[in-house]
DNA sequence: CGATCTTTGTGCACGCGTTCACAAAGACAT
DNA sequence: ATGTCTTTGTGAACGCGTGCACAAAGATCG
């Protein structure tokens, strides 16, 4: 309860890397599906396997949150969920509030990650008076204009933005000034916010981008690879361009 | 930032880091918004400001690619979104099945930023027999028996995965035998994948957890100000907006 | 044509995160 | 107790990404 860093070097004492807080999630996932199968103990390979990472990482990331570990053992499944979860913040329940329900927005409404977490939907809101009042997931959306009073009313501090992104920033705003202090921003827009604000971004787009360009990777590549290596293939003359790959500059045709 | 990566490229990514191919969307969508204003050129100051990134480091990125600035001018916005474009690989037409067609994976069926950067949705996939010749976003739901057909007719190298986890590991397994490469993971689970292929993952509890991590810290810094703790009072400035960002793409899914 | 002004491209230093490798710590057997 | 075996926790090296600061390159003007 007292808050998490009982005895910590005064060095170190708060700085949990981020990268480190970016991967505890992972580490509770794996953690929660031991503790179901009532495992009572783990090591660091074995978790760090569940996991998906290096063992040598996992035990540094844990060395930030303190010696939670017995040498020759492992560690205590049930104490580390607890440990992390603790860290985390998700010993407390954190009400939510998603605007624009649109497709999106009702599928984090139904998301059953949620709730399972500590988030708990306080609200959907939607700009559409034709929204408001039907329910999406067992919840009544209810119309923009109540935001600053269901954000009072639940102490909400955490917001899903998931509207088009012309509104985004307004919303941002409201959200902001009402007293939200972390956003997750669903639409593709950059958000400005005053200090203080913290806000992720997720952007189905840009991953798939981000495929994109190592699927073409691979397929140059491969194509490479069919040609003795060393030489640059000859077959493509490439103006000024540095060296780039094997692709040729396929159709020249951009939207203007 | 949701990245999950199973194995390392181990061969240079045709010299790109990997951060920089990460932001290169980011700055293909402010590109795209000015080209649409018919703004002709832009300095490395201006642009970055857009994506909401460092100047030097948006130079520094382009100076990857080539250099296609001009001192004293800056870079011309058409050039550059094609030289971009290509980079990525966007300038030709990347097929997509997304496998598990519930809330999220209806969602994304008619998410609008998919197709105006040249992703095509080739097919909806759902293992539920009721699913199957149901219409969704315009789109014929087929039987996940038609999965192995459709990847190969189509010549899909790219999967979304949007089912429940139990299935996820299996349904990855069937998309890589059959021949795609690249995935995009919306399901809370690590997959494993032989090397070759690559695997992003979107996870939206993790995000809300690292955010529910830094509200508990905003929380604790504020009431640890009135105690006379460890000195840990000025670190407070510690503000890692690492992503203030933006980044999103043009269209959204919202109906409005 | 030369001077000045603007903006790019990049060498360099710094800090964070990852990985290695091993000493320390505890469990367990004898 | 003592020795052996297992596994943690971490010091140190390394590599990547970031940001600074500036020289080089080109535009523009007189």
């Amino acid at each position: 309860m007292a808050t998490g860093r009982t005895h910590r070097p005064a060095t170190r004492s708060r700085g949990i890397p981020e990268a480190t807080v970016a991967r505890l999630p992972l580490y509770l996932r794996a953690l929660t599906a031991l503790s179901e199968r009532s495992v009572p103990t783990v090591s660091s390979e074995e978790l760090a396997a569940a996991a998906g990472v290096n063992s040598a990482k996992l035990r540094k990331d844990f060395s930030y949150l303190g010696s939670y570990g017995t040498r020759g053992v492992g560690y205590d499944v049930e104490y580390l969920v607890y440990q992390i979860s603790r860290e985390l913040g998700l010993t407390q329940d954190w009400p939510v509030v998603i605007v624009g329900i649109g497709n999106l927005g009702a599928a984090l409404a139904n998301y059953g990650g949620f709730a399972s977490r500590g988030f708990r939907v306080a609200a959907l809101i939607d700009a559409d008076p034709e929204m408001a009042g039907k329910q999406v997931a067992g919840i009544t959306v209810q119309h923009s204009d109540e935001m600053e009073r269901i954000i009072s009313d639940n102490g909400v501090s955490i917001g899903v933005i998931t509207t088009p992104p012309g509104v985004a920033q307004q919303v941002c705003d409201r959200l902001v000034a009402a007293g939200v202090t972390s956003i997750l921003n669903f639409a593709p827009t950059v958000l400005s916010v005053p200090d203080g604000v913290d806000v992720r971004k997720v952007d189905l787009s840009i991953e798939l981008q981000i495929l994109a360009f190592h699927e073409q990777r691979k397929a140059g590549e491969e194509a490479a690879n069919a040609l003795p290596d060393g030489a640059v293939p000859a077959s493509v003359t490439r103006k000024e361009s540095a060296d780039k790959g094997p692709d040729g500059d396929v159709p020249a045709v951009m939207p203007a």
